[in-house]
DNA sequence: GGTAGATAAGTTGTGCACAATTCAATTGTG
DNA sequence: CACAATTGAATTGTGCACAACTTATCTACC
């Protein structure tokens, strides 16, 4: 591996693209949320207060700092939303016993019960994307990939 | 075409799938524009700031309509967002004299010296994404896809 | 030329997103 | 045991993002 570094692929113009593709993430992720909208509408949840949902939906109670690492999210972001979440009534907060600096964050009966509700918009959404199942697959696979290398980057 | 539908490629559970995809875009999104703050900080820019900069270093003026149909962006966002701008002594707003109604947004001479300082970081941030030139210009062509099926099924 | 409808920008209100700070509870160490 | 450092959650302040509304201007059509 001597001399002058050569691509095997047609040289693309990195900075540009790279620009690009950060504004394409930004734009997808708006038109996303945008599509999500009118759906979550009719549970009356915004869609990260879905995402908290649906992290519960797998598996509760979840502390704060649980709900936050999984969705990469501070305490200032979700302390207001867990607030608006239990006063729609979805969920519960409760210190827990064992380390009274915790919070348990459970479902109500009517937070297990708006699961049933949201059933249909994963398939709604898919529908909307326009991409085959291997597409959103690879998309997946390298956004998961793009995630991780900028965290690593900090 | 008779029949039972088939899937010529393994079936994949796409509400699922579609799930993950949503949230590795917002997850993405938030993870580059991470990586772009402490760049940005230095300039005084936050991220919608320095896509409203980019655009009008391009080509200017620009109306705020027509930034906000390149961004995306209503007049909710962008009024507020120039306003900072322009006590930031980075760009004008001045009334258009052919029709009263727009606002045309130029550039002062500090907004157009700041496009050199901010060079560097289009380069900066490929090299954080950790993809290649090539799987780089897939994910913003399979983004520009995505982000065109979602706008067109509202 | 007068008026209805459309268009451009701004304002208001709600809800993230995140940095910085505060406070209480817990843990580790001498 | 004492107490410094750490951790978990909440609060404060700034800046998007967007819906809904307001105001001013412009265009079309009569």
């Amino acid at each position: 591996m001597t001399g002058a570094p050569r691509l095997n692929t047609p040289r693309l113009d990195a900075p540009r693209l790279n620009r690009q593709v950060c504004f394409a993430l930004y734009s997808a992720s708006k038109a996303a949320t945008a599509v999500y909208r009118p759906m979550l509408d009719e549970l009356g949840l915004t869609y990260p207060q879905y995402l908290v949902m649906l992290v519960l939906w797998e598996d509760q109670p979840r502390s704060v700092r649980e709900l936050g690492e999984e969705l990469a999210l501070d305490s200032g972001t979700l302390s207001p939303l867990l607030k608006r979440l239990e006063s729609l009534g979805l969920v519960e907060r409760r210190r827990s016993a064992e380390d009274e600096r915790r919070v348990e964050v459970f479902l109500t009966d009517a937070g297990t019960a708006l699961s049933a509700k949201s059933s249909a918009i994963p398939q709604q959404l898919a529908d909307a994307a326009g991409l085959s199942a291997v597409e959103l697959d690879q998309l997946r696979e390298t956004l998961g990939r793009l995630t991780a290398a900028l965290h690593s980057s900090r």
